[in-house]
DNA sequence: CCAATTTATGCCCTACAGATCATATTGACA
DNA sequence: TGTCAATATGATCTGTAGGGCATAAATTGG
């Protein structure tokens, strides 16, 4: 299981699942990410068009980083399967 | 293609990178994105705070998508499924 | 159930992304 | 070297992200 994004919502699953995984409110993630809790809010919901930099800001606090990479290319996941 | 990435500055790169392996000038591949020109020439060169919904629709214009996993372990596993 | 904690929502305000057009700079190559 | 395509830069304008603060709604623990 991978987990493949391919839009700003998945993103948002993304972070939630990582959050949640360590064990982190938005609180506690805001602090250490240095991005408003209420605006972690919003990205995990998907409900604005987050820039990279605040991405990268909770992807850092959340010890995560990205792998760019063609799509349906060796995988034979189907993104379906993922979220 | 497969590139780690933790800043705007190296999404830039892999996308710079995706866009000459496909043989694409910017030109084109904003034709493709609907993202400007002058906008792709900034994102690849890291010159601006680029909204992820940009990158997504650039992204899908070169057949990329990204993966999100933990720095420490380079492995593809998935976050623990909490739910 | 209730109270506390966590998350979501709403508003104001400033900064800046991106559309758009124009132009400058760079690069390729005959 | 001269020319044309490709890329970068610059200015203006509109929309919106996110900081900041307040609070509502939802969730959780006792």
């Amino acid at each position: 299981m991978k987990n493949l994004a391919r839009t700003p919502n998945d993103i948002g699953h993304a972070i939630r699942q990582a959050r949640k995984a360590k064990k982190l409110t938005q609180k506690e993630l805001a602090e250490r990410s240095g991005v408003w809790q209420e605006t972690i809010s919003k990205v995990e919901n998907g409900l604005s068009g987050t820039k990279l930099e605040t991405v990268f800001d909770i992807f850092a606090a959340l010890d995560l980083e990205i792998q760019v990479q063609s799509r349906s290319k060796g995988s034979t996941e189907s993104f379906e399967d993922i979220f």
